[in-house]
RNA sequence: CAAUCAUUG
């Protein structure tokens, strides 16, 4: 069972799906595991709506979810904003001993941040009694992303103050919502904050800036900071080119496409 | 450890 579980993962993982299937059929006893990790296959290649019937189907065979099951299937009904499933399927895990495990409640957060359901991502955060940074980047993003960049940038300062320490992907968050909300000042703070701790910018965290200081209408330091940059990436030169589109700096824009082909950075 | 969580264009 497990080689051939093994061998559902590594077709999924490599996106073919069809093999993948056609051994996951063909075994005769399968076991959680195997069940959760063709579920993940489908989800691979971009099949959620069938992932989402697996799983029904497999609690129709009776076989019971445990929590990486839940996790992946949450995250399955984060991409395909499929909010009814998604409540569905956490009523259930209420029933359960994994209610309060903190990776799934972190999924829990990101399906409700993404299916506009912020005052459910918000009680499952609350809920919790343990938090690690991964609950706090995913609270501060589904703030963000619904532009209440106020709101995550309050959370981000309740986070500092019980020492949590923020992690790149959290920074990426709190910019974002500094965008959002046009929030300059923040920004800058954030932005000074990143200069008095680190030496190299992590890209994310670099484009993020860079995003941050357009979306404030600030077109010249998000140049200076594209210009600092080390380490750039698609994004990086896609949001720089955007600024430059939207400022009336068309040629500008294509002169950097020209720079960015020349770097062998290929187009996405 | 055979499967699993948050992030910018």
């Amino acid at each position: 069972v497990v080689t051939a579980t093994n061998v559902v993962n590594m077709y999924g993982k490599c996106g073919s799906l069809r093999n993948s299937q056609r051994c996951f059929d063909k075994m005769l006893s399968k076991n959680i595991i195997t069940w959760t990790t063709m579920i993940s296959s489908y989800s691979e290649s971009g099949m959620g709506y069938m992932a989402l019937h697996l799983f029904e189907q497999m609690l129709q065979e009776c076989v019971l979810p445990n929590m990486v099951t839940f996790i992946t299937i949450i995250t399955i009904c984060t991409n395909q904003v499929a909010k009814i499933e998604g409540k569905r399927i956490h009523v259930y895990i209420l029933c359960t001993e994994y209610k309060l495990d903190i990776a799934l409640c972190n999924s829990l957060i990101s399906m409700y941040g993404q299916c506009d359901a912020l005052a459910h991502a918000r009680q499952t955060f609350d809920g919790m009694l343990a938090k690690n940074v991964v609950s706090w980047s995913g609270m501060i993003a589904a703030y963000a992303q619904h532009s209440q960049g106020m709101a995550a940038l309050s959370l981000f300062q309740e986070m500092q103050l019980i020492e949590v320490t923020a992690n790149d992907i959290t920074l990426v968050s709190v910019l974002d919502a500094c965008a959002n909300q046009t929030c300059l000042s923040a920004g800058e703070c954030v932005h000074t904050l990143i200069f008095s701790d680190t030496l190299e910018l992590n890209v994310l965290v670099g484009n993020s800036i860079v995003n941050m200081y357009n979306k404030c209408g600030k077109f010249l330091d998000a140049w200076k900071t594209f210009t600092r940059l080390k380490e750039k990436d698609t994004a990086t030169w896609s949001v720089i080119m955007g600024a430059c589109a939207e400022h009336g700096q068309g040629m500008e824009a294509v002169r950097l496409m020209d720079q960015m082909m020349h770097k062998g950075v290929g187009l996405d």
